[in-house]
DNA sequence: AATGGTGATGAGAATCTTTTTCATTACAAG
DNA sequence: CTTGTAATGAAAAAGATTCTCATCACCATT
């Protein structure tokens, strides 16, 4: 029960929220931005604000339901956690994005904060490269 | 010869340019964003737009002599090329940036783009948590 | 079911970072 | 020195995100 989720994170169950939640549970793109989940939602004919969606992601966010990459290019993307943490590969030509967990790294990164006397609490990950397709490979 | 720098990668030496390359070398901090950047050129009255700023950081990016990162909060930081590629500690309290190298994770990050078909040209790995400054340890 | 308090929303303005435009200026080759 | 072309500065524009504030909707209580 989604709105247990929303109930949870100490947020009041509306529309535009229950409405976002869908989206990001149903939409076939794992990493959508604000605009994404805006225009989407426009789409399907729901009139919800473009500050509400950034309020609400933000506010997904806080809640642990949803995390938040900074990527190239300047702005942010949103992906609904299902439980399992992992990181991303991006094809720098053609922006595809593949998610993947290693827990070689996992575990080597909380190694290294310690190291340094710090205590991870989060990481970003993201492996830049030239995809599988032959047309995302430079001459 | 610094000015050799600016040669090689196919830009005219201009006074911004060599005054810009100067500050990224002294400077105490490693990781500027353009605005710091700016700002201590203001400070030591060299008149330069922002705009310009923004323009050489970029074509220093694209020659390989600084290295831009997307952080947390929108922006992105700058910094000089030293050889050396390494990642990035952050404390989500202060601010603070530690920078590290690892050997076993900058393998590994190789083999998995390659397990997934891409070829890797780079990555961003931030590891972000509490530093050891006890006012940055939640209660 | 009606009500009221508080939190949520929408629209637009505001903010912040970065890029673009365009007229002017400065390198650097001849 | 002259002169073509690239580089610069200022301001405007663009893009992403946040803020403001009047209005509205959830929901616990009648």
């Amino acid at each position: 029960m989604d709105n247990q989720d929303i109930r949870k994170a100490g947020l009041k169950v509306t529309l535009p929220r229950v409405k976002i939640l869908e989206l990001l549970e149903n939409s076939t793109q794992r990493h959508v931005s604000a605009e994404d989940v805006y225009k989407m939602l426009i789409d399907k004919d729901e009139e919800i604000g473009l500050a509400t969606v950034y309020r609400v992601l933000t506010q997904f966010e806080a809640a642990g339901l949803v995390t938040r990459q900074n990527f190239e290019g300047g702005y942010a993307v949103f992906e609904l956690d299902r439980g399992g943490h992992h990181d991303h590969l991006v094809c720098v030509v053609c922006g595809k994005v593949e998610e993947f967990v290693d827990t070689t790294i996992e575990k080597r990164q909380r190694e290294i904060a310690n190291e340094h006397g710090f205590e991870m609490v989060d990481h970003s990950l993201i492996i830049y490269g030239h995809c599988g397709n032959p047309k995302c490979h430079v001459g």
